[in-house]
DNA sequence: GTCTATATTTCGATAGAC
DNA sequence: GTCTATCGAAATATAGAC
């Protein structure tokens, strides 16, 4: 005979309570940004009483910190598809791929960091300083170096790494407008459309095509 | 002998005090969010008496809804730049110009804007089903008919105003963390640089270069 | 049309029993 | 570790004198 299931540990519960919270923060801090996002309707989403939220995270601005930081992580993430490529056919091509697949799989996060940024990052303004602006500067370099090795036109790396980030964030961020005009929600075909719609303009645009 | 200067009429000061008023709330909107915004800050940016601005505006939510009303109509003026042109490189050129002016000028305007179609545009979804929806049709028509003259790749015409529209806008939406990358806000050669760039990307990505 | 004072509501945060 | 009840702060909105 066995005895009934063991208990969660501790450390279990704590985590699948904080994932909970933070799949119900990062939801509700898009829908209604930082001011207009209440600990309570996190709390309802989450199925969690309210007080709760303050025994995982002290303050809100707290729990926001953590749902902005959990987005930079998905985003860089997505950054290493850029490199090891050959040239940028397959760099970009790959890049645009991941990032048109983020903003499909994770609109709200997407949300969270436009409106952090839009707000003037009070939040992360560290992680634009550091982290990056390291990163920048590397694929700037790896852009350069395509660019020397004939396999691109010369533009200016750091307004295609804009574009790039702008064309393809644009599809989670006004994805409510993107619905509207479409008369509905994206579907797979629309995804696959639109992604290759990206990806061939943006190419041909810095003449790897 | 003349008199002391006649006293403003009833209406004009109600529109000075209004524009004073929307100017603020502009301001503040973008920096805040609807929900962060309080009318105590607009109030004191315009150097007003908090009750004042509910005399003018009897919500909070009414004077949100006149800000976006308001750039929404900017938006539009610069889309007529697109018009009555013969072809793409001086319709699509003349239209990214046109927008990238509106992101340097106006600023807190497109991040209101972002942040009303970010969160379900709840109070512009009218606009985006009628008139965005109008003008953006227009717009594949004239866009689908260059194409038919062999002046442009087929490219699809709506992923192609998204890309416009994203490009532009980021510059404005993002210009924090570009000018933190940057070093510093942009300056007049760094903005000529940038739409430049977005130009010659773009042009060059719809075959018309 | 303006402005002070205040009513009313809402929200973040906490205390304390279980 | 959970949850009810509540405190205290802050915000929207209004009343009413000027």
């Amino acid at each position: 005979m066995t005895e009934a299931p063991r208990p969660l540990r501790r450390t279990e519960i704590r985590q699948q309570n904080e994932t909970l919270i933070l799949q119900a923060a990062e939801k509700v801090f898009a829908e209604a940004g930082f001011g207009g996002a209440t600990m309570q309707l996190i709390a309802d989403m989450a199925g969690l009483p309210k007080a709760n939220l303050h025994y995982y995270f002290a303050t809100k601005e707290d729990l926001y910190r953590r749902v902005v930081q959990d987005i930079f992580e998905i985003w860089l993430q997505a950054a290493e598809s850029m490199d090891q490529a050959p040239g940028p056919v397959e760099g970009i091509g790959a890049y645009i791929e991941a990032k048109m697949e983020i903003s499909r799989r994770h609109p709200d996060g997407s949300k969270v960091w436009a409106y952090e940024v839009m707000h003037g990052a009070p939040v992360i303004q560290d992680y634009l300083e550091t982290t990056l602006r390291e990163w920048t500067a590397g694929r700037v370099r790896l852009i350069e170096g395509w660019i020397a090795a004939g396999k691109m036109a010369p533009v200016d790396p750091e307004h295609l790494l804009y574009m790039l980030w702008a064309a393809t964030q644009h599809y989670a961020d006004f994805g409510h407008q993107i619905a509207t005009l479409n008369g509905g929600p994206l579907t797979d075909a629309d995804w696959q459309r639109a992604t290759d719609s990206v990806k061939t303009m943006i190419l041909r645009g810095i003449g790897a095509l």
